[in-house]
DNA sequence: CGGGCTTTTGACGCCGCTCAAAGATAGTGG
DNA sequence: CCACTATCTTTGAGCGGCGTCAAAAGCCCG
């Protein structure tokens, strides 16, 4: 169930301070950000959002992962975005959005009724420029996965989920090892274009090639950052310190 | 070769005066535009913008098609978007593009060279607001994109591209039974995600089932809208109308 | 220990890619 | 005006990667 919690976080220590569409603020709008807030929580599995209903509160991401889905007549269904902690929900101007948002794992979002958020965005130019930001941050990766669902094959495609989580989840420029993958086969097939059977059989492929070691479902070690990188069919230069 | 045209044509009887980054300005904010802009002309073929290239100006586009596309380190090229008249070039507050600009057809761009067009938005908010306007579409089309290269069969993938541009060409509600190509068999497979021996063999396809004619290599008759919709893939109510 | 879920593994078939060649079409120069 | 050429498109034959279907194995939680 939807959970409203009473005591959120206060901005000064929040985790995504200087990511979220917050980044910007000063002291002053963020205390107006402040007495808008409230946090919702949703179980891994959760609907958050779906299409077509009127989108009456906007929000970001503070724990967990959600994700963006489309869907077929026949039901096919393409995850068209991964909203990692920061990334942020809704859109101003726009009272509808064209995709279903799920809770992928356990979820908290730090959500503002999207009203009078409207009007601090139109008051607030800090808060206007980074949406606009990661607005372009989305379109840049909608990009990516497009040259991804077009042209990489099932290994490049594993290869560079791999590459793009560890890239996204190391802290401070320490290149982790361990990577945690956030989904099922089926919510990573269902992301990358592929069956659930093609990518449990192109995990193993690279673990096979000493690449990877898979300790449980939920965990990848990374063994060959190389290797890797070269399996994701991307140019040199992409690599992982960039 | 790149073309300057020394007289553009003026704002107010420019065709994507109502559409463009532009469309929300007043006469006031209009002539300042009007002061800062120019044309350039591009030959189909020719490369407009590149990669990590610097980018020394922003553009709309007035007339004919330019593409946006990424490659892959062996060749392998995927189109990310389809710029047709009144999208923008450029984006604010970055100064390289990810991607390659190419002109399709022949091109006219009106061109504003990116600091004072930058000092323009950060002053004032009617381009500002629409600059987001125009990065959600985008955003939107290319979560339908994603759609289309991870969940469809080469027959709908053809069937939705030639709806799309069906619906984007028909000017002011007239639905338009004649659809242009602005493109080659090869660049829409790099569109689709395709090859081009596929394209070809799709759109025969559908000639044979009598849902379309090919009166000449860049020109679709579309006989059956609706039996074209079914064959896109997506819901009923996407339909033509709407 | 049992039941449901996720993942792995195998066998097989099909859609779309590859390679190849012939057929249109448009642009060029004689 | 027409032959010539370059480019684009169509068509065919064959193959392979990934999807489909099925079943077994592993894991988690009560």
């Amino acid at each position: 169930m939807t959970v409203l919690l009473d005591s959120p976080v206060k901005c000064s220590s929040c985790p995504i301070r200087h990511r979220a569409v917050c980044a910007r603020c000063d002291e002053d709008e963020l205390s107006i950000l402040e007495g808008m807030k409230s946090y919702r929580t949703f179980e891994a599995g959760q609907l958050i959002l779906w299409r077509g209903e009127p989108l009456t509160y906007v929000a970001s991401v503070v724990h967990g992962v959600a994700s963006l889905s489309k869907t077929l007549e026949d039901g096919r269904t393409q995850m068209v975005g991964l909203l990692l902690p920061s990334d942020f929900i809704g859109r101003p101007g726009r009272d509808e959005i064209e995709f279903d948002v799920t809770a992928t794992t356990d979820v908290t979002l730090c959500c503002f009724d999207r009203a009078p958020f409207e009007r601090l965005v139109d008051e607030t130019p800090h808060v206007a420029q980074r949406l606009m930001e990661l607005a372009l941050d989305e379109l840049d990766a909608a990009r990516d996965w497009m040259l991804l669902l077009g042209r990489k094959t099932a290994r490049e495609k594993i290869a560079t989920f791999i590459e793009m989580l560890a890239r996204r989840s190391h802290s401070e420029n320490v290149l982790t090892t361990k990577v945690v993958l956030p989904m099922t086969r089926d919510q990573i097939a269902n992301y990358l274009g592929l069956t659930l059977e093609t990518v449990s059989r192109q995990f193993n492929a690279l673990k096979k090639d000493g690449i990877i070691s898979l300790t449980d479902r939920r965990h990848v070690d990374v063994l060959d950052y190389a290797a890797l990188h070269e399996a994701t069919g991307d140019d040199a230069d992409g690599g992982v310190l960039s």
